[in-house]
Formats: structure tokens, sequence, C-alpha cells
DNA sequence: GTCTGATATCTTGATATCAAGATTTTTGGA
DNA sequence: TCCAAAAATCTTGATATCAAGATATCAGAC
């Protein structure tokens, strides 16, 4: 008995009618994200980083050297606006994580790079970050966890998350 | 390739070493997670609903005849604070969706009951929605859906999503 | 009966986010 | 060359949220 099973129970009870399979599905996503999302914040506030900081370290981190993105190209890769962008990059640019300077080539283009306290910071967060990821989903047997990836990654492909590989 | 395996690319080529199998399943969790907010966002709007009225009203209508919930219960049923409570309380009960009153019996407690237009609000953009969750997972075969069930009802499990069930 | 701690709700101040629009720069005709 | 449209970024104003604390009420010990 979980708290999904409760939420269908009230539905059942109230609206024997209608059809809650599919409540059971996305309401069990989205509680659980939330769940997750928190024990993850714990772990970044230990670091002194807030999820959204470190979500931006990590885009840059990932870009490979010299560890830099547009603003543009953030907000792509993390799903926000440019004005929440333009937000989260004034803050770890005071924090001295990231630089940003103008594009030479192309005036409109920012170019925020991360420096080395950015990557040091990232680094240490990191770290601790996916050995948390690691321990939330150790309680998982090897099926169960099998099945909730293959599910998931089913659910991408019908949410349209696909992305072009590279022509030769 | 979704968009994982391609951050899970990108981590391959900067730090081979590290394990990212529990980023494969956490971070398409939360994405994905996202990306139905997004469509359910976009049903709710054109009933002219905020995802977090709906929620609230749809607390009360599960609740049962009369509809009632104290905000404490709000609070705890939509994981909320107890100021965010207030703050959707309050916006609710401007549109005519809900009432106030303080309880008689303890003055403490104030009684949220769901009003007729809110019923009926309700009622129109819930068909909606369960239609849109059932859309959203029709791509999914009978297989690929049970698995993502069960895979997530197992997560829930290690997150100790779990309810006491009433004694007899 | 009278405190003291517990409980329920609301208030305050800060902040992350978004939508819409403003600004600057580049590009591609005519 | 010049202009209109496109592109990249930033600004503005609104709002949902939270953490922490304030306020009001109740319950239990004595």
């Amino acid at each position: 008995m979980d708290t999904l099973d409760r939420i269908l129970g009230e539905w059942e009870r109230e609206r024997p009618d209608l059809d809650v399979s599919a409540l059971a599905v996305i309401g069990r996503l989205s509680r659980y994200a939330d769940l997750v999302q928190a024990r993850l914040d714990a772990v970044f506030a230990e670091h002194g980083l807030q999820s959204w900081e470190f979500d931006v370290l990590s885009a840059l981190r990932r870009a490979g050297s010299p560890y830099e993105l547009t603003p543009g190209e953030l907000d792509r890769a993390l799903l926000i606006t440019s004005g929440t962008t333009t937000h989260r990059v004034q803050r770890l640019e005071s924090r001295g994580f990231v630089t940003r300077r103008r594009d030479e080539d192309d005036r409109r283009v920012v170019r925020v790079r991360l420096t080395d306290a950015g990557r040091a910071a990232h680094e240490v967060a990191h770290e601790a970050h996916a050995e948390n990821e690691t321990r939330i989903l150790s309680g998982l047997s090897e099926g169960e966890r099998e099945e909730l990836l293959s599910g998931l990654t089913a659910l991408g492909r019908v949410l349209g998350d696909t992305v072009e590989t590279e022509r030769a």
C-alpha cells in the first residue's frame, strides 16, 4: 500500500466509472521524481550547491575542454528559458564558478566558461552525487532496475525524446 | 539515441572512470517527469487551470462529500509547505472554487471546502486530463507499460513511499 | 484554574522561474 | 549599399514556492 494506491482507492470510491490505470503510472512517475529530487537536493546542499547550480556546472563540464557553452546552448541543454539562464549565469559568475565574455566573431554570442574553481566545486559535488544516485537505486533488485530502465526508455520514445545521430 | 544516451556518452568521453548506470535511470526519471508534466499543463491550460490549482481541487474532490480538508491535510497530501497552501487556497477562494471557514470545535483549524463551481470546473478538467494521461501512455505496448509500472512501484518501495493500512 | 508545550494557520522576505518584449548584431536579398 | 528579417541575449514584471518566524488556540500536568 503506497500513496498512489491510496489515491487510486479514493477515486475508486468516488468515481468507480473512471479508468485510473494511466494515473497509476503517471502519478507514480511525478511523485517519485519529486521524492528522488529531494534526496539529490540534500547532497547538493551538503556541498553548498543548489540543484540548478549543479546542473549548469555539469552541462559545462560535460561539454569538455575548454568547458564552454553559450547561453542558448544552456537553454536547450537544461530545458529552461533564456531569462532563467541569464539569472543562473549571473549567480554562478558572482560565485566565481563561471566567466562570461563576448564572442569576437559574432558579437551577439556570449561564451560562458567554467573556471577552475567551478570545475573543482563540481568535481567534489559530482562524486557525492553519483554515490547518492547509486545508493538510492541500491535497494532495487537487478530485475527491478532493468524493468524500470526499460520502461522509462520506452516512455522516452513515446514522449519523442530522440536525438539525431551524426551522419558519416 | 535519446537525450540521456547523449549525456551518458559525454560523460563516457570526459570521465570514462565514472559509473553512470544510476544516472541512466534517475536522469530519465526526472527528465520524463518534466516532459510529461508539460503535456499535462497544456491540457489544464485549455481549461483555464494551473496544474497546482487542479491538484488542490482534486485532493478536495477525492476526499469525498462534503469535499472538505484542512490546510494541514492539504500540506501533507500535496507535499507542499503551509505558506504555499495559504497562497493556493486564497487564489482558489478568489476564483470562487473553494470556501474557507473556522472550525467551531477547534478554532485553530480551518475547513477548506469545494464549491459547486469548483467541483464543476474540476469535473470538466478531470475528464480531459484522464484522456490526456491515457493518450500519453497509449504508445506503450502492454509489456512496456507493465515494466514501467512495476519498476516505478519498486522504486516507490525503496523511497519509503508506504502508507499504513487501517487496522480491523 | 493556570502555565507550558504542542498544534494549526498565516505572514514575511527572499528567490527561481517564466512569458513577453527590448536591444544588439548578423545575414541575405534587392 | 541598405534594409528587413532572423538570431542571441538580456530586461521587466508577475508569480509560485520555500524557510523561518509570528499568532492564535488547545491539551495536559500540576
